[in-house]
This record gives structure tokens, C-alpha cells and sequence, in this order.
DNA sequence: CAATCACCGATTGTCAACAATTACGGTTGC
DNA sequence: GCAACCGTAATTGTTGACAATCGGTGATTG
């Protein structure tokens, strides 16, 4: 297992941060999927106590992240085909209903952030900055649901995107058609500029619809990807 | 504050039950909106550790019911319009997802049970049994919910519809068109029944959109339902 | 008299010890 | 040889004590 930082900067809560340390280790592929976690360890690492990282534990499995099996043991969720398409089925309804809402209010200085982004996003491609266009891809995203005003959407959306991520890192996923991609939000951003609710929802909600097909296809066969079972020496 | 039961039966984490008996609390309108809640007053009532109280409280706060002021103090949630305007979209737009593929799952028996729920609802409402019918109707999303096979939507429509149940009883919310809820009800599982994703989709999001509709109405008057400030002696 | 500041009680945040439970390996009996 | 049983080590669950922080109260000062 990696060594994590110890935390005692800051003013926050050490609960939090160290869910913050933690969900970045699991989001950065340092922690695999199903790999156990042990509380002992992390709190070790973190320079904290069992008490705090218990608790961050529970944040992360409220988040999805994680899993508690009662008595037994912590351990980061899997990654297998279900798990894809419950988390881009369900990332295309938020989507769907934050690009709609984000249409109905969005204004001037709002389209020209939307813009900024998806250029600063074609430009990190152009440049071969692939990660980078990765999150900003997210950024903008989170950008769109931003504009719709809903703190419970923004909330249940910043932890399907965590989901996706992870599900993206742990599945090695990458888009293998950048020009469509770029196609793809700028008919977003657009549909939500003009504040066209019906159009830039749809949008939203095909955006994913080639991975759920993927998904869902990997299903059907069986695919035998729940049979992972890292272990976390 | 009304006295709460002690957990000491049972098997299940001490943090889970206390989180459930809380949350029921909250859920019956004991402990109303933006009511302060003391980790110490709670672990005499409930006989446990202020720590296992505070993992309780942690809990329902990942579910939306109670809010953290850090370093200051616990409460219950608002319940504005806007509140209610978050949580019926939202559930709009899950519920949508749910009956979607509901319908592309559903076998005979489930068309049974879902036929049979809804006539347990007629029955309740024909007999005046109200409060029985709001409980099957909860029932009722559910099930078409658990048909989806999607552990993360149900875990979401879940948390939604404790919310749902909270706004309704802090505003006091009744149905007023019994017939309607009926009808609402039947159609949307017809088209269940009947596999047809699309139009399931549709009832669905629509059953929500008269409340949305008020709560809107609602906003753009600026009623003032945020003021509400109790304290809990 | 109003504004500011220092104190104090109340409450939440963190910790380390102790209890309960589980998983595993060895032993025993058949 | 195999299955059931039991003891033990490892791990999680719970608790009470201590530390940090906040909000208000009253003294102080301009």
C-alpha cells in the first residue's frame, strides 16, 4: 500500500480530509477495486485515529466508494459491468435534469464560462494533454449542473462523478473518438445556451448512452468481471 | 423532546438502529424541521455512547434529513418551498428512470404484485384508511423501484422518498384528488406491465409535476417558508 | 450609550482503551 | 481422510475521557 500524508495543516475537519486522502487514493487506481481496507493502517498513515477513519470510511461508503461488511471488514466497491451501468444510467438522468434546469436559467456571463471551458477542453486535446481534457471534460459537466440551482442534484452528481471516475480508472477507459467528443458538449453547451430545456436535456442523456450500450452488452455475454479479487499487501 | 425507546435488543450495529430511530422520529414529525438535535441529550434517550450517536447522525445526514454545523451544533432540515422543489424533481427524475426499466424487466408475477398493491391502495382509500394508502403508495414506487434491478437508483429513491415523506408531513401535504392518485397510479403501472419503457417514463415524471408545479408558484412569490426557525426545549 | 473584547459555559471534535465478533488453523473424533 | 469443533489472533464496534471550538454575557473603554 502506498504512504499516505499525514494531515494536520488545515482547518477542516480531520474527518473530511481524511476522506478527501483516502477517496483520491481510491480514485487514482492506489487503491483497486474490492482491495481491503484496514482501519489500523489508515489511521497508522494518516497520523490520525481509528475513530476518525471510521468515520471517513462511512463517508466514502455513504459516497459509493466503499464498501462495510458488518464485524468483518472495509473494502473499496467493484468495478465490474453492473456497476458501469448503474453508474452511467443513473449519471444520465442527473444530467439529463441538471441540463434542463441549467436552460432555463442560464445567462450571459454563464455561456461565455461554458464556452471558456469546452475551448480550454479542445485545446488540452489538441495538445495532447489527455488527462487534463479529462477533467476539464468533468469540470464541465459539474459546470452545467452548477447552473441548475439544485443542491441535492449538485450533491447526488459530484458522487456519480466520482463513480464514473473510478469506474473509468479501475476499467482503464478511454474515449476513443475525441472529435465527437468535442461535438458532443459543444451541441450541449449550445442546446443549454439557447435555452432549449427539451434539446439540452436529451443531449445530456445520450452523452453516455454509448457506454450503457457497451455496458450492457458486456452483460448479456457474462462477462465474468465481478470475479476480480485484488488483494492489498 | 418526546422520550425515545432504548436499543438494546436486537443484533444489527448500534449506529444503524440509532440512525433508524431517529430518522422516524424525524420521519413522524417529533423532531420537526430545523429542530436542534444534542448528541448528548440523544445518547441518554437512546442509551448509547454520544459517539454511536454521532455516526448516527453522520448517517442521516448522507441521506439529507439533518444538517452539520461544524464545531456548533446538529438540526433536522429545512423544509422550504425549495426544498420541495429539489426533492420532487429529483424523485421525478429517478422514479422515471426506475419505471423505465421496470418495464423492460417485468415478469407476470411481478404484474401481479404490482396489480395487487394497487388494489390494496383503492381499498385503504375506500375505507377511509388514509394514512395506509400514503404508506402503499410509498410501497407502490418501490416496487416498480426494486423491478429496476439498479442497487445505486434504489439506495437513491430510497433516501428521496424519506425526504418526500418529511416535506409532506412538515407541510402538512394531503392529496386532494384521490381519483386522480388512483388513476395516476394504474396507468403508470399498466404501461409497466405492458413493457412500454417510454411511456412509463412519462407517468412517471408527470405524477410529481403538479406538486413541482405548486412549489414553483410557490418560489417565484418568494413565500417565505424558510423563516421557520423552531427550537426544541 | 454603543462598540469591543475577554471570559465562561455549553457543545462538538478527537482520541485511546476496552468489548464483541469474525475468520482461520489446529485438533479431535468418527 | 474428512468433518465438526474449539481456541486464538486479528479486526471491527462501542465507550468514556479529554481537547478544541463556538456563542453569548458582561465588563471596559471611547
Amino acid at each position: 500500500m502506498a504512504k499516505l500524508t499525514s494531515l494536520k495543516a488545515e482547518k477542516r475537519q480531520l474527518d473530511r480530509r481524511a476522506a478527501d486522502h483516502i477517496r483520491s487514493h481510491i480514485l487514482d487506481g492506489i487503491f483497486p477495486a474490492n482491495s481491503r481496507l484496514l482501519e489500523t493502517q489508515l489511521s497508522d498513515e494518516l497520523e490520525v485515529s481509528r475513530g476518525t477513519v471510521r468515520s471517513a470510511l462511512a463517508q466514502l461508503a455513504g459516497e459509493g466508494l466503499v464498501k462495510q461488511v458488518a464485524f468483518t471488514r472495509w473494502e473499496v466497491s467493484g468495478s465490474s459491468s453492473t456497476d458501469g451501468w448503474e453508474i452511467y444510467t443513473l449519471r444520465g438522468v442527473l444530467e439529463g435534469l441538471g441540463a434542463r434546469l441549467a436552460a432555463a436559467n442560464v445567462t450571459a456571463e454563464d455561456a461565455e464560462r461554458l464556452r471558456t471551458i469546452c475551448a480550454e477542453m479542445l485545446r488540452a486535446i489538441s495538445e495532447g494533454r489527455f488527462q487534463d481534457a479529462t477533467d476539464i471534460d468533468f469540470d464541465l459537466h459539474a459546470a452545467i449542473i452548477e447552473l441548475a440551482r439544485h443542491r441535492r442534484l449538485a450533491e447526488q452528481h459530484r458522487m456519480i462523478l466520482h463513480q464514473v471516475r473510478f469506474h473509468m480508472v479501475q476499467s482503464g477507459f478511454l474515449p476513443k473518438d475525441y472529435d465527437e467528443l468535442i461535438s458532443d458538449h459543444k451541441q450541449l453547451i449550445e442546446a443549454v445556451i439557447a435555452g432549449d430545456a427539451d434539446r439540452a436535456e436529451k443531449l445530456a442523456r445520450s452523452h453516455n448512452e454509448g457506454e450503457v450500450r457497451l455496458l450492457t452488452a458486456s452483460l448479456q455475454q457474462g462477462h465474468p468481471s465481478d470475479r476480480i479479487d485484488v488483494e492489498n499487501v
